[in-house]
DNA sequence: CGGTGTAATATGTATAGACAAATAACACCT
DNA sequence: AGGTGTTATTTGTCTATACATATTACACCG
């Protein structure tokens, strides 16, 4: 057990956020366990000498971050976690690259503009003959390869990339800057390098890879598909959580 | 474009919710681009005829799920995603078998009770001879291994462990029940299977796995390090986002 | 005993007003 | 033209109040 003095009133920052840090911080400590139901709004209208909206926003607050439940007429509670979740950050490769301090690198390997294939269309749920580009093209970092990107592009949800050639610009830097969305779905998996990504990696065959695999939609129409496939000893993915969801 | 009629204003639910609605929908659809400036509380005051407190409310819960940014004196302006996140679920193994409908078996493969070694050290930031809990077992899906897990328990952290033998409940199911944590790390990788862990996964040496490593902390102190190996041909990660931040 | 209606209570939502703090825009002076 | 100070505007925070709504607890009655 640590000294239970040590998180008394904090005396920082605004009203709200002293409320915030004293009952986040009992909740994580332990003190406060999941389950445990936290005092009423009016309780810590007394206690901080504050009005009841005050309160009600902490709360609420908390209650929106997944940290704490409120049950009507019962009160609030610390909330039981049901599942690990965690903030998974997927940045730009380029970003990625440089962040570590090496030289990043590009190469594009294949541009091809065509009408979806069968194969195109389980990838991306286009219509069949639907204008897509399929893109396939090489990161590097530090003059090794890092990751090779394959992507479907729809070209009715997204024109504009028919007049890009992504010869010098990836598309992934493109498309976060012209194409807005709204939903995105991660598959993360990993599998044997064959001969054509061992020969474009520069591993040897059935070296272990990680893959990440992302689908974007923008109001459920579907904008891109993309795998990037990155040799295992060059690259993890890393998130981050706590539970009040401020990473 | 799609007809800008389609997303007049909703009239579902409370105030809040609509005028929230009304702008996410206006985000989401790119009908106001990243950088576009919204309306000013003032003006949000007069379109809806609501108090200048319901549309803080409604702009700052936006700005707190990271949608829109806000600055003083200029105004509220749609966020540029800097980074592609995403929530991460990492459900319980048993749950995540059962839900797919398959049988779930668990093995307890090893269990050691003893000081730190210079290895755990590093591997949980414990003090050399710390008392610690090494842990091998094996989850089963269907009859196949699932996964190997590979776990370390800081026993000052979690003295209740010691009385747990963990030969019929996993020690992750026993963990989310009793230790509540305050911080995790995951890292995600990928590796070839050597000799043991290819024959107890009964997989071929060499085969592709996906490894998912988490530490906890409790206030700093930590807790566990644990180690999932699983077949790639049997397990992906899924992580779904939505900017508005409510997976 | 068990079902039903009612009152008490805690949260949910909203209003109206007040002052503080930051800063963009403008006017001013050198 | 360029730096400086002032002002106006917008968001940030908080108070005090009001009524709505859901639900627990309890009293009542068949």
């Amino acid at each position: 057990m640590t000294s239970p003095s040590k998180l008394r009133a904090s005396t920082a920052g605004t009203l709200h956020q002293r409320i915030r840090n004293d009952i986040e911080g009992r909740i994580l400590s332990g003190e406060w366990p999941p389950g445990y139901r936290l005092p009423f709004e009016h309780e810590l209208m007394n206690t901080y000498s504050c009005a009841r909206m005050t309160a009600n926003k902490v709360l609420s607050a908390l209650a929106a971050s997944g940290l704490v439940e409120r049950r009507r007429r019962a009160g609030s509670f610390v909330a039981r976690p049901k599942v690990h979740s965690a903030v998974l950050q997927i940045p730009d490769l380029k970003a990625e690259v440089e962040n570590r301090g090496e030289q990043y690198g590009y190469e594009l390997l294949e541009r091809q503009q065509r009408g979806a294939t069968r194969d195109d269309r389980s990838r991306l749920e286009v219509h069949l003959r639907e204008p897509v580009i399929a893109l396939r093209c090489r990161h590097d970092a530090a003059g090794q390869p890092f990751a090779l990107e394959d992507r479907l592009l729809n070209l009715s949800a997204v024109p504009d990339a028919a007049t890009q050639d992504f010869s010098q610009v990836s598309p992934s830097t493109w498309l976060v800057d012209h194409v807005p969305w709204t939903e995105a779905e991660h598959r993360i998996s990993a599998r044997n390098a064959d001969e054509t990504i061992a020969a474009e990696l520069s591993v040897e065959v059935g070296a272990a890879c990680l893959v990440i695999e992302r689908w974007t939609w923008r109001s459920g129409e579907p904008i891109t598909a993309v795998r990037f496939t990155h040799p295992a000893d060059l690259y993890d993915l890393v998130a981050r959580f706590t539970p009040s969801g401020r990473a």
